[in-house]
DNA sequence: CTTTTAAAGAAACGATTGTTCAGTTAATCC
DNA sequence: GGATTAACTGAACAATCGTTTCTTTAAAAG
């Protein structure tokens, strides 16, 4: 056999990024074989190298499209020009972002050593512009003088490092509703950095 | 050949658990082969099992000794009555515990997953122990009316993530000593808790 | 209806995987 | 100093790895 009925590129290859997704996410990119890939799609090994030219590229792509997402909505919400505000609303932002997407996530942070030194340094230069998203607002309260925190950079690690915990642990339909979380979160985030 | 000049167990024994620990840390559990934590320690790759009962052992040794020796050393410093003081002590211990240990703390919650479901729940069960212990300072200082947190349980994990955090971009040599790292967390720490 | 082409199957490639095992050597014991 | 044993080598096991190639089929184009 060969070609199946109703068997189409624009359908299989999202399948393929999804089964690649959801099993690199479970499993781990070294733990995943492109067998296992191909059966959760339905599909033969061979097949996905239609959609692929080899699996370094479809975590590289998984991680690339997550983080130039999460630019691009960063960068869509309005200026603010309240440091205090523009904080809460990162905050909130970030936890609803992330909690939305705890594959992608995973793996963005997870198989970074999976890449090679080029796909690394791609990633981890628009990781660290988001970070400059947060570092910036909190240079600009610290300057206003609203916040007060004994160093910035350090600050925007801590901040992002607790933020992103939330992923660790919560689950929709839990204790705690996602904007209860935001909340107990903004309120620590805020009361560790104001003046 | 066979045995060389100067091969001893109790030699070889701990430089295979090290060439483990480093390797792992370095490329992941499921990307490292026998035959290189073999070339690592100089050996053949069934020397190896001479130390270990398979490649799983291997990695769960590493964090069973891990998460057992940071509880109990957390567990030996003197009890403190001042929630306020004994928080401050466990955020210093646990940045400088962790940032001693790099290796094994990426290994014990980058490879959970690599872990049989029974090696998971024994380990799953030390790091709840070692949250406890903060849950319990928390919760102390909530009730003497020192600290003012919104959830308990949600602060634990927060404070642990932002600490643990340290451990992706501290380097000793760098801009800041661990003393004042240690003193800047401790200050965000303190005044995100505080009533 | 015929031709073309996109999509998939099936099989094979050499390399590598974790693990086992028989054989070999050096240190230890009496 | 001969026997015993601990520590290791080297080869082999079947299984699986990422990837390529060739073939087959169904859909699209005319």
């Amino acid at each position: 056999m060969a070609r199946t009925q109703g068997s189409h590129s624009d359908i299989t290859g999202p399948r393929v990024r999804a089964a690649a997704l959801k099993l690199f996410a479970e499993q781990g990119y070294a733990a995943v074989s492109m067998r296992q890939i191909a059966r959760e799609v339905g599909v033969q090994a061979g097949a996905l190298y239609n959609y692929t030219p080899d699996k370094q590229s479809l975590l590289f792509d998984i991680m690339e499209e997550h983080l130039s997402d999460l630019l691009a909505k960063v960068r869509a919400l309005p200026l603010l020009d309240d440091p205090v505000a523009a904080l809460e609303r990162f905050t909130r932002f970030h936890i609803r972002y992330h909690s939305a997407r705890p594959d992608e996530v995973f793996i963005a942070y997870m198989e970074l050593r999976n890449l090679s030194s080029e796909n690394f340094a791609r990633i981890e230069a628009m990781r660290g512009a988001y970070e400059d998203i947060l570092e910036n607002i909190l240079a600009a309260g610290q300057q206003a003088g609203c916040f007060a925190v004994a160093d910035v950079k350090v600050a925007t690690l801590a901040v992002i490092a607790m933020l992103t915990g939330v992923n660790t642990w919560f689950r929709e339909g839990g204790r705690l509703s996602l904007d209860e979380v935001e909340t107990i979160y903004w309120d620590m985030v805020r009361r560790a950095v104001s003046a």
